[in-house]
DNA sequence: GTCTATATGAAGATAGAC
DNA sequence: GTCTATCTTCATATAGAC
């Protein structure tokens, strides 16, 4: 290894690069934007953040809000990320719901996931977007999976939709297991739900969803 | 009438008041805060909007936060009322449950209503007690009115709710209606959905819940 | 209470040396 | 690319007259 290192300055590092001060800026970014928002997050914390000066981040974006642009979208990446790398075990429609429900759960009810949701909120009208992103990375994303196995289990004859599509249904799925928890976290931000407690919200969104349309 | 107006103008007209600047201040920080939430509003854009000055403002609110949270308050206590105000004609469980739904989304996907929600959410980590208002305000009256109903409808024997508790079936029923179409329009701004387009969600959520918990 | 004018500080962004 | 120092604008809040 390395035995041909002359031009290896001019390549990025692929991972765990030691200093390049875009992805240091970008990590302090990720930080201060997640825990203020646009408006409220500044300059100035980020660079503090970063520990590298005013021009630095200026270097590498020309503004605030192509920064937090930069911030919203990787964000959103990491999340689909993870989405997709669901492990499913072969196992029953009730298994492999809340198998799924319980990975989207975790993620949305993360500390950086409920800050992104917050965030993209808020800014939504001054940046669509970025909204529209945020929606297709994950919502969707996650809605996606579920709708390929209740496929699945449609055709195993496990489950009954009834007048409703399979997208409906799996669109309704999710928001089934997101809504209450995430608002009581947005909501009561200072208690963070434990490990048993998503559990139980996974569970009583997957009864629901299971009396409603499955069968047997 | 009015034959004793001597201390009239010491009492606030209690409607249609014609030019208490304190009101003025009022409606428009709230225009100005919805449109634009905590850190991105000014007072400047406040006084504008009321056309009043600067140090009007300040003569009734002390400073900015505390303006910001007699508006979200004010907010939550019209959505209160506005769910308080729903008219219920005796019916089976899925008119009632219908009608409420109706109501309640059509309070939450208002402009009004999509607006607060941003801005509760967003500042809910620097401004908790308002997140714990809204909750309470909104959805926690809410299912406290669904709840009602739902008792009504166990003892007919229209519902089996299983284990799950009538406090809990209610919020979920409450979130099952509220999550997907405020997601929607959360993430495109742009759009407004109609009242067909509401009642179709609404639909499908009673549908769902029906199905889940329904007898018959 | 209400106004005009202003104090005071901090924000986003840039200049110019190295 | 990176730094220090700075420009310009605009924010919150106040002073003082009426």
């Amino acid at each position: 290894m390395q035995t041909d290192n002359a031009n290896a300055e001019t390549r990025q590092a692929p991972d765990e690069s030691p200093n390049p001060k875009e992805q240091v800026v970008l990590r302090a970014a990720r930080a201060v934007f997640l825990a203020h928002g646009f408006s409220a997050a500044t300059t100035d914390m980020i660079q503090r953040e970063a520990k590298v000066s005013k021009s630095t981040v200026y270097a590498h974006y020309p503004n605030k809000e192509d920064l937090f642009i930069a911030v919203v979208e990787a964000e959103c990446a990491s999340h689909t990320r993870k989405l997709r790398d669901i492990e499913f075990r072969p196992g029953m429609l009730r298994e492999t719901l809340t198998t799924l429900a319980r990975a989207y759960a975790t993620i949305v009810l993360s500390q950086a996931g409920l800050a992104l949701f917050r965030i993209v909120i808020a800014e939504a009208p001054r940046f669509p977007a970025l909204a529209r992103t945020f929606y297709l990375a994950g919502p969707s994303v996650a809605a996606e999976l579920v709708a390929e196995h209740l496929a699945d289990a449609v055709a195993r004859g496990e489950l009954d939709l009834g007048e409703l599509g399979r997208d409906a249904a799996a669109r309704q799925f999710i928001n089934l297991v997101r809504s209450e928890p995430q608002l009581e976290c947005l909501t009561h931000p200072d208690a963070a739900p434990s490990a048993a407690q998503i559990d139980q919200w996974v569970a009583a969104a997957v009864t629901t969803f299971v009396r409603a349309y499955g069968r047997g």
